[in-house]
DNA sequence: ATCTAAATGAAACTAAATTTCATTTAGATG
DNA sequence: CATCTAAATGAAATTTAGTTTCATTTAGAT
């Protein structure tokens, strides 16, 4: 029945009703999120603890579910992972962030290995700047 | 004379000793290091208190004599910024930190504003992965 | 040598995240 | 369906990184 429901077996978890939110959250929100995010987004329905949001959180991230995000705050935030491998784009004047689907990086860790005898694995960009909508009327 | 002593009187603010010692500190140290790294590395002196360490970063931080590294761990650790812009190897099984000093990451930059009409500013990477030491030995 | 605005640091505070532990519950079993 | 138990929950306590406050000290100007 419910999509959520669907995703929480699919991972061999119990399906609680908390954790059915917390995942519901995530995808509604679909961008990284704090968990103090997720609370206040869910506090409403007052069914959520604000320890049960942290934990799931780091559950699903162990899952796959969802992946880490860590901006210039040190914030610990999580996006689903429905969305492949991408980087972002941070507004600092708005605090909106966008998403750059391509990747360029991917060539670059192969190079790596031979240059610093490193084997990467994963790899972090973010990229900082002035939205659209943020640099209207400035003075270009 | 001293050179810390010239660094900070270039910058325009006051010489303390306490200044001075961080200073050294974060010289000395040569890689991204957080205001406790930098309290613990000096307290055998005992002479710089932890809230002056984080001020201090700060202010140096403010004054271009060190920049902000924010690794996976959200933890802010500062670096010289006698390296220019740079980016980072850092290994999941040690956490050694080794530079990247080549950036290929600024044409993207530009070619952000065409795709996305976003302006980009300052961009940060980091690559994940095992160093030549940690990977001695493991099946490749 | 004197003076003062700035710097220092101990202690209090804040915010994010984690741990503890008593209570509740999903879902397995009969 | 009723019972049972290991797992999940959440309030409260704790930890950790970082910031603020404010009384005291000091760099360096005069
Ligand atoms: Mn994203
Ligand atoms: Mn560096
Ligand atoms: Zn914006
Ligand atoms: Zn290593």
């Amino acid at each position: 029945m419910d999509r959520t429901n669907e995703i929480l077996k699919s991972i061999g978890e119990k399906c609680t009703e908390q954790r059915r939110l917390i995942l519901k959250a995530i995808l509604e929100l679909a961008k990284p999120v704090s968990a103090d995010e997720v609370y206040e987004y869910l506090s409403d329905t007052n069914s959520v603890g604000r320890t049960t949001v942290y934990r799931t959180l780091e559950l699903f991230e162990q899952k796959k579910l969802v992946r880490r995000v860590i901006f210039r705050d040190g914030i610990m935030r999580y996006e689903s992972t429905h969305l492949g491998h991408h980087h972002h784009l941070i507004c600092l004047s708005c605090g909106k962030v966008f998403p750059i689907e391509s990747c360029t990086i991917v060539s670059l860790d192969e190079s790596i290995i031979d240059e610093f005898d490193f084997l990467v694995t994963e790899h972090f960009l973010e990229l900082y700047g002035y939205c659209k909508n943020c640099r209207k009327g400035e003075k270009k």
